[in-house]
DNA sequence: TTGAAAGCGGTACCAG
DNA sequence: CTGGTACCGCTTTCAA
């Protein structure tokens, strides 16, 4: 807990050029700058944090909003808690948290308090209760995920269209005339923004590029086993030769039992494309091609545009989405020749 | 944002009345006092976080530190900095989220910075690096879980011996005469510190009740199904009518699976009593009779260690052990005569 | 029971 | 290129 009178008098400078120096925001001499760094150092200074938010008007902290419920996927949770934490601390940021029960009254909280520079909002429902704080409040807050309205407040996700344009362009590249979309609960296309979207951009696609398709979800609310496999029986029966996945990490699972029992192979029999899994599809038991939603992608931008709006509260808002990237493992390929 | 000292004029009093009629540290007219919280609530008052720092000498910020690693179990995580955050609440805190690429580095930059008030150290290993960091700190610092070393440091988690001793007694008295327990995968018994110590305490306290016992991990490294089963298969053939469970869900599951398919029933042809469990046991198949690990219960001990810590430190410290709750599903009854 | 004022430890403006 | 110093908004003595 060295202050930086400390390390003024140890480095023969004033307080100011210590904390100049140590910033960067006026030029030092190169010779005063290292004595004052090697001084900080040594007393192993760093500014108080209470001081820095009330002079400065800078608290290096955002909040992070998670609801923390029962449905949420936990891993996929945490991989985005972690990529959040990481970007901030790339910007010397710090990362509170506010848990479900408290997403109102904390938001409002912090906000009156000053305790942080923006609010990060993750898992994000279509319908979300936060936009409506968002907009009440004065503090910068980014949205990882994109609820029905979005008018005035910034969002970022992975652009579910483009991927879902990428998934069939890609099979259709690879020689396929037919191919099915094995999708989500039903439920979740009432429930959920995206998966809609996802549902119509492959359909669009594959209508413009001639491609038969079907489409299916597997189950009611949650994912079942048996709808997975009806799904699957039901578009090789129709004769498809490609299979567009959109869905969770149990899904993804079902799919590839069904045909493994069918004696069908990944890779020659049949080709399978993954769009947007949040989940680690390496650990499938046969690696998929994938068009991933990142975690470390989406938290990148997010802080990006949260330090936009702390240094310019009033540039436009809106929506940005992320670029989809296709990786492949091998589990499209020409369709067998019949 | 409004200030103490609008509260103050729209209040008719002195700035340092309202600081002290909404902190109650001294005696205030029961009138002033009214008129000040009204203003404040009216005006949406909330002390600046950085102000409050500065002057008080209290940040009402706990960093909680998470490795967050592939091998944690993310549910039983969550639930943990669910009710970190929640008692946190209770007591007026906010969590501060330090990951582990941050462990070391995090700790050292909160203390030098005077960001937060303590340390909450979560999903603590046997070998804990953070053991060293929080020797070497002044910040006051709560370990969730208990390392090998834990010299001059606070700890709080599950009295698992007296665990062990509860489940042995309860289907002792229940009438049992030969009981088995399903342990973990071997790897864990040298690496962890928990599981060898409830194995002992299983092993001794069965010995003290005249008790024929048996012992069997499940796994080399991670849990096996085939382990499992031959585990239940040799517990059964030795002729043991209680089973006790320590391990992962995984492995519940796969001892229920294995009962289940020899025609057994639970809490009639055999009894289980699953120890320790940190995951949430209603959701197996089969409600079993549970002694567990609670974080609601361990978080808000950490809590109370860690205010106490801040209050005084010059406390002693040491190990705050949390006695064990049976929780009756039915799964334990007496043996079936023979 | 209340008020005035001295810091808390930085930041950033104003000088030089 | 460097130093002096007026705040930032609150807590907490010291006085009344």
């Amino acid at each position: 807990m060295a202050r930086i009178d400390e390390v003024a008098a140890a480095a023969g400078v004033s307080i100011s050029t210590v904390s100049y120096a140590l910033s960067g925001k006026r030029p030092i001499s190169p010779d005063t700058r290292r004595r004052v760094v090697d001084a900080a150092h040594r007393l192993g200074y760093a500014p108080n944090a209470g001081a820095r938010m009330l002079a400065g008007r800078v608290t290096h902290i955002f909040a992070l909003t998670e609801p923390l419920r029962r449905e949420t996927h936990a891993p996929t949770h945490m991989s985005f808690v972690l990529a959040a934490a990481v970007a901030a601390r790339r910007h010397d940021y710090d990362i509170l948290l506010l848990t479900d029960q408290q997403a109102s009254e904390g938001m409002h909280r912090v906000t009156a308090s000053g305790l942080v520079d923006a609010i990060l909002v993750l898992d994000v429902a279509p319908d979300d209760e936060r936009v409506a704080i968002a907009r009440a409040i004065t503090t910068p807050t980014v949205f990882i995920g994109i609820p029905d309205d979005h008018e005035g407040i910034d969002c970022v996700d992975l652009d579910f269209e483009a991927a879902a344009r990428l998934a069939v362009d890609r099979v259709a590249d690879a020689g396929h005339r037919r191919i099915a979309l094995i999708g989500q609960p039903e439920s979740t296309y009432r429930l959920s923004n995206f998966p809609p979207r996802v549902r119509r951009a492959v359909a669009d696609r594959a209508d413009e590029r001639g491609l038969a398709h079907t489409f299916a979800t597997t189950g009611e609310v949650v994912t079942e086993a048996d709808a997975v496999r009806t799904a699957v029986g039901d578009a090789l029966d129709a004769g498809a030769s490609a299979l567009l996945l959109h869905g969770v990490d149990d899904m993804h699972a079902a799919v590839l039992d069904a045909v493994t029992e069918r004696g069908i192979r990944v890779g020659s029999d049949i080709s399978i494309v993954s769009i947007a899994a949040s989940f680690d599809t390496t650990k499938l038991p046969i690696q998929l091609d994938t068009i991933p939603l990142i975690p470390e992608a989406s938290c990148d931008l997010a802080v990006d545009l949260a330090l936009a709006r702390i240094d310019d509260p009033h540039r436009p808002t809106g929506i940005h989405l992320l670029a989809p990237v296709y990786r492949d493992a091998g589990s499209v390929t020409a369709p067998p020749s019949v």
